[in-house]
DNA sequence: GGGCTTGTGTATCATTTGATACCGTCAGAA
DNA sequence: TTCTGACGGTATCAAATGATACACAAGCCC
C-alpha cells in the first residue's frame, strides 16, 4: 500500500484531492537499483512511471553505439511511456535507472482519462511533451549541424552545471555512449582538447579549465 | 469573415458545435503563395497555425545549410506553434508554403483553453505532439547513426510513395537541403547510386529503379 | 543568337570520424 | 601478491563528409 503523505511530499504538482486519491489507488511504488533496465526498446509500455527519486537515463542503441535521449529526475516522466500508451506503440528507446531510484508506476490507461478531469495533470502533460520535444530538437541540430568536438564540450559544460563541479566524473566509454560515439574518438578529442588547454584528464574524471 | 460550411468541409476533426462556432468566431483564414514563410526562426508565436489546403515546410537553418524537420499538411498543425505558444518560447524553426496554401490561424491563448473543454481538440493537441515527437526521434536517430547515402535513399523511397511516382522531381540543391548537407555531396553519392543501378538521374528528376 | 540562371558532373584536397589493434596503468578481487 | 577487468593512450588505415573550383549543358529571357 502506499504511504500517501509521503506520496505526496515528494510529488507536489497535483493538488487535487481527487487526483490524488486516485493516484494512491490505482499507483504501485517501485524502488530500481542502480543499472537495472526499466524499459526496453520494443517492449509495450501499459503503464507511465513517474520519477520519485532518482535519474532515469533514456537512450537507444544501434549494434555497439548508444545515444542519449534525456534523463528523467524527480517529478518527471518519460515521452516513451506516453506516446506509446496513447497510440499502442512500442517503445524505440531503453531506461535505465542511474541511481537508486523510486518510481511512481500508473496504468496507462489512466493517463488521458485523469488528462480532461484534472487542470494539474493535463498542464503535466503538455509540459513534459513539449519539454521533451523542445530538448530532442535541440539534440537533432546538434547532431546534424555539429562535430563531436563541440558537443563533447557543450556535454561537459551542461554537465559541470548540473552536478555543480568543474571535475566531472564520467569514463571515455560512457561519454562515447552519451554523443553516439566511439571511445576511441572520444580519448582522441579529449587529448586534442588537453593540449588545447580547455580540460585536464584523469582516470575516470575530466577536469573544466576555467579562463 | 469566415465560411463556416466551407471550413468545416476541409477541418473535420472538430465535432462539437460549440467549438465551430470558437473556432469561426476566433479564427481567421490567410492564403500563402509558394514560398511564402509563415514562420521565421526566432518568431515569437500568439497564434497556432492550421492548414487547410496546402503544404508547409518546417526546417532549420544553420548558416548555409538546411535540414527538414517536417511537413504539415491538410488538417495537421506545426510543433512549434504549440510549444512556442504555451511556455512563450520563441520558434526555433523556420516555415514556408511550398505550395498554395490556406490556413486557419487561431490565436494561441485559446489553445490551452480548448483543450480542457473539448475532447476533440484534446485528443488534436495529443496526437499531434505524440506524433510529431515520434517522427522527431526517427529522424534523430537517423542523423546519429546512419549515412547520407541511406538517409538519401529513404528519403526518395519516401517520397516515391508520398508522391505515388518513381519519378522523384526534385533538385540536388533541395534535396540536400531537406537531408542537412551540401550540393557537392549529393550528386557525388546520387552518381554513385546511379552507377549501382539504383536510379537514373535526369535533370531535376531522379528515377527511381524497383527492382 | 547572346546572355543569364539553374542544374549537374567532377577533380582535388582537407578534415572528421570510424575501425582495429596493441600496450601500459590502475584498482579491486581472489 | 597475483590476476583480472576497466580505463586510457596511441598508431595505422579506411571511409565518409566537407570545401573549393571549374566546366558544361539546359532552359529562359532579351
Amino acid at each position: 500500500m502506499i504511504d500517501s503523505p509521503d506520496l505526496f511530499k515528494k510529488l507536489t504538482l497535483f493538488p487535487e484531492p481527487e487526483l490524488r486519491e486516485q493516484i494512491v489507488m490505482q499507483g504501485r511504488i517501485i524502488s530500481a537499483g542502480q543499472g537495472d533496465i526499466i524499459i526496453r526498446e520494443g517492449q509495450f509500455l501499459d503503464f507511465m512511471p513517474i520519477v520519485l527519486d532518482g535519474l532515469i537515463r533514456v537512450y537507444q542503441e544501434k549494434e555497439d553505439r548508444e545515444i542519449l535521449l534525456y534523463y528523467v529526475g524527480p517529478q518527471e516522466t518519460c515521452m516513451m511511456s506516453l506516446t506509446s500508451a496513447y497510440f499502442d506503440k512500442e517503445s524505440t528507446a531503453n531506461g535505465m535507472a542511474m541511481e537508486n531510484s523510486e518510481i511512481l508506476v500508473l496504468p496507462a490507461r489512466f493517463i488521458s482519462e485523469w488528462q480532461l478531469k484534472f487542470k494539474s495533470w493535463n498542464e503535466f502533460m503538455i509540459r513534459t511533451f513539449s519539454n521533451r520535444y523542445n530538448e530532442l530538437l535541440g539534440s537533432f541540430t546538434d547532431v546534424a549541424f555539429k562535430s563531436v568536438q563541440v558537443r563533447l564540450m557543450d556535454y561537459l559544460h551542461e554537465r559541470s552545471e548540473r552536478d555543480n563541479t568543474e571535475r566531472i566524473r564520467i569514463s571515455h566509454q560512457t561519454l562515447a555512449n552519451e554523443l553516439g560515439t566511439t571511445r576511441v574518438v572520444v580519448s582522441r578529442i579529449l587529448k586534442q582538447l588537453e593540449y588545447e588547454n580547455e580540460v585536464r584528464l584523469y582516470r575516470g574524471a575530466i577536469q573544466l579549465i576555467t579562463k
